[in-house]
DNA sequence: CAATCACTTTGATGTAACTCAAACTTTGCC
DNA sequence: GGCAAAGTTTGAGTTACATCAAAGTGATTG
């Protein structure tokens, strides 16, 4: 019996990629050779999560021609910072990002952790400036879309503008998720919550769904979840302690989800 | 010297309503006659928060047309509820709002509080049903703004398209800001940020910057911040005895702003 | 291959905020 | 108007997590 969990771990609204599973070079960041294989949203291993289904071929070809950059980005850089004027959004290519805001304090909290089909940069939509930053957690690969061209495209094929507001959406839900958690859980269950959903999210891209290796340190990882370093460390340890995990560095097994869910579920604070 | 606030709190992205404040039946609650008011989205006092500027007449006849229906929903009911059907967004006219997570085990998060001008039910657009409860905390008057309309609208008119991106994205940003507060700030600063917070949308509104009624109870801040309620009666109790705000009731009076302030800016945890 | 650096683990101690409890105040309702 | 229900305040004791500290583990580099 699966113990339920809320929608936010589970995050129904990403549709999981059907075809075979991602090279890991793609999805993990190695970089691919362009001559190789060409390069196109329509031909992409994340079309499925970055593109809206049942476009016709003059409707491809709108959505192709919007992408016409793909810079990398080199592990510990920024795609953008807060501050930064916005004219694009970017959607993941290959990688990991995270999002912070620095409060002028110098002290940092990470708002989220991205990885390839995510898009970045919808903050900076409200002000035409971005909010956070936008770290690469390894090198990674992004494609550059250009924000006027998005509302342009937008405008003419429905099916893409619906697909936007729901990636704006989907963002909201999530952060609602988010809110949920550091509102009322506690460490055990925060960060259980947080495996599951990075699983879940790798599962979706044809990746083991017990398998994790983490690409943020425990600092960044108790910076999202709003706890320490150290409780972090110690909760991974309790974890592992408790049979349901494995922890090696960043390598994680997860070898029993269902206590996972259950601590989760029943750890309501307050 | 005025202390640096993060940008959430001053949430300058919302503009300020530059025309005289609105008749505090409006923003507060009291039913409106309708027929001594024409109620037009183009003569509505709140369409400066609502509505894109510089729209031409024949745009502005299509965005009067948006709105058909005006519901009020009495305090304590719901506009809609988690696993509703969404079909619409909702302009709040009159009156305030909670929104709030139940999760299973029948413990509650409140995710956002919504005044007059503010929109609510952007989460239902990523799967076509709502995640969360939006229910009144006193009488209110909402505009209901069917989706379809709103996408068949902005594939027409480029400065509402924008403007509903903003408003989608201010959601973004804003919950960003939450997160910060809920990730790292103790309970003094959580709610010195939350009360100016509040009263910098009240008086964007028309308001004094240094009253406040509050809508919710002392649970329901507890829940919005992450603590209990006990905690924020001991909090307020602590502001009062150190003469940054006089309570009475759910009437604050904020009297030293820049404390407050001070308050949210230099306390960061861990 | 040391040596430095960045990250992680674990322990000991302190404290902010939670929990439980009781009294008090206000609001709603018959 | 009086009683019940809902909300608020304040106190005393407890606890989950932060802080401080020190040692351990890889990685990177001269």
């Amino acid at each position: 019996m699966s113990a339920t969990v809320p929608f936010f771990i589970l995050d129904r609204s990403v549709p999981a990629v059907t075809s075979q599973p991602l090279p890991a070079s793609i999805a993990s960041g190695t970089k691919l050779d362009k001559h190789f294989i060409k390069i196109a949203c329509s031909n992409c291993n994340m079309r499925e999560l970055c593109m809206p289904i049942g476009l016709d071929a003059d409707e491809l070809k709108l959505v192709d021609e919007l992408v016409t950059k793909r810079p990398f980005v080199k592990r510990g850089s920024a795609l953008f910072r807060a501050g930064d004027a916005f004219t694009a959004l970017y959607a993941i290519r290959s990688g990991f990002f995270k999002t912070s805001l620095t409060s002028e304090d110098g002290h940092d909290q990470v708002t989220g952790f991205q990885m390839a089909g995510e898009i970045l940069g919808l903050d900076g939509i409200a002000t035409d400036l971005h909010t956070c930053d936008a770290i690469a957690l390894e090198d990674t690969e992004v494609c550059v879309l250009p924000f006027d061209r998005i509302e342009e495209i937008s405008r003419e094929v429905k099916a893409f503008q619906h697909h936007v507001h729901k990636i704006m959406s989907r963002e909201i839900v999530r952060e609602n998720g988010v809110m949920l958690l550091l509102g009322n859980m506690r460490a055990e269950g925060r960060l259980a919550a947080f495996l599951l959903n990075l699983v879940q999210r790798l599962h979706a891209r044809g990746f083991s769904s017990s398998e994790v290796i983490l690409r943020m340190t425990r600092e960044e990882i108790g910076s999202y979840l709003g706890m320490t370093l150290e409780t972090v460390s110690r909760t991974f340890s309790k974890f592992a302690d408790d049979g349901m995990i494995t922890v090696n560095q960043r390598h994680i097994h997860i070898q029993n989800a269902e206590a996972l869910k259950r601590i989760v579920n029943h750890e309501p604070c307050h």
